[in-house]
DNA sequence: ATGAATGCGACATAGTGCGTCGCTTGAGAA
DNA sequence: TTCTCAAGCGACGCACTATGTCGCATTCAT
């Protein structure tokens, strides 16, 4: 008996239950996940057949079959329609955060973003953007880095077992070892560090937690035992507590007042280092730049990247620190001729 | 004639012409642009009606009544369905984006893309990595500094103006001017320099190109009049030429040679300069570091982040640029005391 | 080898999508 | 006001297709 339900929103819905292409789902697999979604989709499991062949008509769907049961998935996983719509200017952000993102994020992690961006592009050829691909520009600070390639299945694995909570076997060639080592990991977080992904983990039943680089590990499996997290652990902590990322995350703010060239200070002056910056001017060549920042190892470096530009003038200590960089320096720059 | 499949299709086409909500379309302009689109859609006007109403019952679809005739709209444009549906492991990869671009990119760009993000979150919620969000983290170089707002307008009138190729009449505070003065701009292109968006243009009929920060301008205005190109002008080519963001894109590259410690060795042995970057160890806590590198000011800030971890040995005259920003430095800390 | 599970062809049926018609209602023009 | 036009909407009827059921073939696991 046909149900007062329409059709058109159980295809729908069996659309929406089909994955893109890696993955696959059985026809019983679909028909469970429909009636879980919604009673009211409870339809024979023949009916459902016929829906899925229909549907491969019009949709880049196929199944695969394996033995005597269908897999399904949709083929081109680049293709997509979503609703509402994609606005020519969402297309026009998601092409910049594009570019913003390469030279930053881990290559295998933005490949699952590509769809997006395709789609965007595609969008935007139409319109007249398109030969004004290279009107935009983004320039940023630091030269761009060649990321280490992550292998496309290692990843997916990292990803299943944080998403899942489950143990990682994993084969890793550590630093100090030529030789790579299998090594069952307890997932705990996930840190990214320029472009470099890391799992933070404890191995077997050891207590000590440890980082591994994704792009040393040659394998990874999932394991069925689920993943327990140590009581009271937490990530954020964690990396302030161990310094592992040589990044401390301070919590605690200084009181910064630096004297900065007039360029330096034109900089500063829209893009505000905190809400309560101020900006005096004290000579021709030289302004006094106040605020509340927290003390970080990030502040330093930047600070530290506009050389003789930027002076340091208090807190106490972080002059003093400044101080002894600018001797070292002078010091290594005096001794030594070029080689 | 009517298969269940064709309805799916038709249906998916009218929710794509559906504008979100600032936008609206009557019954008969859907019907007119399905038609366009494609010949096999076309049905009565009643049926079109009745496809709407159906619709609106499932989706978050509304229309307005005015007068006889109904507009619809999405009324969340936050609502997301996506075909084939977003993966976790997608959600996870956006969850990620986000929180690289957040200190990167202008807000008001950023907000285009909430839709996207908001959408992972909820998928991401369901998954155990919902109490898990706090298990990543992103430790960058820099501190983040606060981006100057642009209005919502003003970045959607420009950006129109890009995407049409129109010109734009802007309202614009100069850093020198304290009153706002209204302009009218050819534009040209845009450039992002760290969250700070500016617009490359020419004024009225001037031919010197100039640079307009979004952030400036208190209102914007697209007018009917088509925006021309200056016959070979390019953009990466004016902003290497003028060096108005004095950020040079160098295009030559140069071989550098650096002396650093083990652990800027260690650091750059994941992130490489270049495919050819070659790191030789020559004492215990000095490591040889060769790479061809294009020649940037981006490149002097980040080798002076390092401080007096980091020695450049030659090329010889970037050599005398550290040594004369480490004199610099060191006169600067020698001379004054901390006031 | 046997049974369970899945796919698939066939068939009958009723439920529903769709075109058509005509009434109603609001807006603009005369 | 009145006339006209356009859009919405209720109603009706028909054709057609989606659905449940049954039975058979095939594959995998026990």
């Amino acid at each position: 008996m046909r149900k007062a339900v329409d059709t058109v929103f159980r295809y729908l819905a069996i659309l929406q239950c089909i994955p893109a292409h890696p993955a696959r789902k059985s026809t019983a697999r679909i028909l469970a996940e429909l009636r879980e979604r919604d009673p009211e989709f409870d339809v024979s499991a023949r009916s459902m057949q016929r829906s899925l062949e229909h549907l491969s008509g019009r949709f880049p769907i196929t199944c695969e079959t394996v033995g005597r049961t269908n897999h399904w998935y949709w083929i081109d996983s680049h293709a997509m329609t979503q609703l509402p719509a994609m606005t020519e200017h969402t297309a026009f952000a998601l092409r910049l955060a594009d570019e913003y993102l390469r030279p930053l994020m881990p290559p295998a992690t933005l490949r699952l973003l590509d769809s997006y961006f395709q789609h965007a592009n595609r969008l935007l050829k139409g319109s007249a953007l398109g030969r004004w691909a290279n009107r935009t520009r983004i320039v940023s600070r630091g030269p761009t880095l060649t990321p280490p390639p992550v292998r496309e299945d290692v990843q997916r694995a990292v990803y299943d077992a944080l998403l899942n909570k489950r143990l990682l076997e994993i084969n890793y060639r550590s630093r100090s070892q030529g030789r790579p080592q299998k090594v069952t990991l307890n997932p705990l977080g996930l840190v990214f560090r320029e472009t470099v992904a890391y799992l933070v983990a404890t191995a077997w039943n050891y207590p000590d937690v440890r980082h591994y680089a994704l792009h040393r590990m040659s394998k990874a499996q999932l394991l069925n035992q689920p993943a327990r997290t140590p009581p009271g652990f937490r990530l954020a902590s964690h990396i302030k507590d161990e310094l592992r990322f040589s990044y401390p995350l301070a919590s605690d703010k200084i009181s910064l007042r630096v004297a900065v060239s007039p360029e330096v200070a034109e900089h500063l002056a829209e893009r505000r280092l905190s809400g309560d910056q101020r900006i005096t001017r004290q000579t021709v060549d030289r302004v006094l730049v106040e605020a509340r920042v927290a003390d970080t190892q990030e502040l330093r470096w930047w600070l530290l990247g506009f050389g003789s530009a930027v002076e340091v003038l208090s807190p106490a200590p972080l002059r003093e620190e400044f101080a002894a960089q600018a001797r070292a320096m002078q010091a290594m720059y005096v001794a030594k001729g070029p080689s």
